[in-house]
DNA sequence: CTGAAAGCGCTTACAG
DNA sequence: CTGAAAGCGCTTACAG
């Protein structure tokens, strides 16, 4: 059974192939009668031009590279896998398929070199990046080769960078989360940093901290510790938090995202102290197990679709050289008051 | 900056266009030292032959498509989204990067276009499906035009079809269920089952019933209900179930899986039902979950990391033509005994 | 062992 | 509005 070629099609709509050529890309010179009897031919013939011939003359694969990039693919949570989700619906959307790929680490040269090779082989239009430090030199290769690169949570201030697109969080979060704490009565508030190489844990800390000069709260050095960005890491950083203060416990605790904060949970857990009743707990990123963990867990809600949403589409109108398309996306956020929060109780 | 094409290498290794690609494809009658040359050309200039132009004069674009079926994606779980993962690893460890698309539901010819026109076009040498029916004509349909399609979850006895692979569950979970349930002194079971288009569905349904009646156990028609694949549709067949059975409990409920088992879950705490002091309950599949449910939930475990990668492999070997590729394999499984089943109380 | 040439299936100026 | 021709960047018989 031999394959149909845009040749059988010219033939047996008696036009050229340019003609054939025509009515696919959809040109407007061409006559509707002519239109109407090519794409007839088509049908009838389950004609389907192929992708790699249009790519070899000139155009668009129609497809972006989404590469996943860190060993945290290995707890694919709910909500880090809609991220993918949002990414492969929003290019459905616009008609571009979505190439997956899953990065380990970008330290190692021989994963950097992956990722070259698919831009480098003509296999993607653009990438879209998921998981990067914020000062990762393989975005700046990719951009001086002319590619286009869309990167969730990444910016440099001040940068002109067409072709470098991103999506992030709103810079504020952290700050609003300790007003809520301050204005339930909170003083003594410790906080679990994320990853600082990653641009949202420095928003975040950042955000944190000016929040806590403002109310001039105290920063002791027992209440901050760093936590990573998952429960793993958020369960031992928390249990040493709470074990050094055991002479002057916080009575809440801020976590850089909802995995750090469960880990607090279990670390509370170890030590029997009760959840808000002894100690509040905050997290953020509203994954959605926090909704019926115990307690459900007070959070900072993004709009993760949205966010995804604009990343792709920015990457895609980028591709299409779209005129005035925005660099940086900052999705706000709100917060979500559940169960982990309560006031403190008064001193003995 | 203009790319660099294998005529420039041929040059710039003073050979011609033929000798570099023998090198790029690793052709056995170049001689080391014209190897070694062109190598290093091809490596100083950066240089990455373009998969489009190799489809189109005839080689593999290494891509395989991952299909998505079905509305289940929209609540992603940390279970399926690792299917995701384990046919991405498995196909980068042959070299093949997979192209990914969500099908809401394939009983919508739009959809059903959709995939048609990835395979069509060229785009993949073959494609995985998750989430079909037992009975899909695109299955047959792709068949007819020689592709290659793996499925999870799809077996038709006694067919021989070369192109289509498939990974599965192994027949006898249900049994082994009842078994267990049996040994514990339960003889009243209730059955909750899937969505019988599901092979896997058909097989525990099958395979409950073996084991009911390898133990004489009565099969009281408000002891079975209907309560398809997640915890949505589970709740209201458990609820239903247990209500209509007020006058005469059973002691256990089997569930088609521990998406369902956790609708069993929430129907029970609904009707003040403990587990497992007043009905145990048993799931299927071992989601991650199901480790920290309360209480942990005895289910049946599955290596889907190894089911996926199998199918993947055998659909890679089938592209690349292998001889006696398997075209069905079934996984076994085992009991994984937890806290949500104990012994019947004793009838008072 | 190696090169010249044909061919893969499209698109796109260029002419008319 | 439309066709003939060139070109995209590879691979692969075919000769030698």
């Amino acid at each position: 059974m031999k394959r149909i070629s845009s040749n059988d099609i010219a033939r047996l709509a008696g036009v050229s192939r340019s003609t054939v050529s025509r009515v696919i890309n959809g040109y407007t010179n061409v006559p509707p009668e002519t239109y109407e009897r090519v794409m007839k031919v088509i049908k009838e013939y389950h004609y389907y031009p192929q992708v790699s011939a249009r790519a070899l003359s000139g155009k668009s694969t129609n497809t972006i590279g989404l590469f996943w990039v860190g060993r945290s693919r290995l707890a694919m949570d709910p909500l880090t896998s809609s991220y993918f989700m949002h990414v492969v619906d929003a290019a459905a959307e616009r008609g571009y398929l979505v190439l997956a790929s899953f990065i380990d680490d970008l330290t190692d040269s021989a994963n950097v070199q992956k990722v070259r090779k698919i831009y480098m082989e003509g296999r993607i239009d653009a990438g879209i990046f998921v998981g990067l430090s914020n000062t990762e030199p393989l975005v700046d290769e990719l951009l001086e080769m002319d590619k286009i690169v869309g990167i969730f949570d990444y910016f440099h201030e001040g940068e002109d960078q067409p072709h470098r697109l991103s999506s992030n969080f709103e810079r504020d979060s952290g700050e609003a989360v300790i007003d809520y704490l301050y204005s339930l009565g909170h003083r003594k508030i410790a906080i679990i940093d994320g990853d600082l190489s990653r641009l949202s844990c420095i928003h975040r800390h950042e955000s944190y901290m000016r929040g806590m000069l403002k109310h001039s709260l105290p920063l002791k050095n027992q209440w901050l510790a760093y936590g990573g960005i998952v429960e793993e890491t958020g369960y031992p950083a928390a249990k040493q938090l709470l074990e050094n203060s055991l002479d002057d416990l916080p009575t809440a605790i801020c976590a850089n995202n909802d995995g750090v904060a469960f880990g607090v949970y279990r670390a509370c857990a170890g030590l029997g102290l009760r959840i808000p009743q002894d100690i509040s707990v905050v997290g953020m990123d509203a994954r959605p197990e926090g909704k019926t963990a115990s307690p459900p867990l007070t959070t900072y809600y993004y709009d993760f679709q949205r966010l995804f949403a604009s990343l792709t589409d920015r990457v895609i109108d980028t591709i299409e050289e779209k005129p005035d398309v925005l660099q940086a996306d900052f999705i706000p956020g709100q917060l979500l008051v559940r169960e982990s929060t309560a006031p403190p109780r008064a001193e003995a």
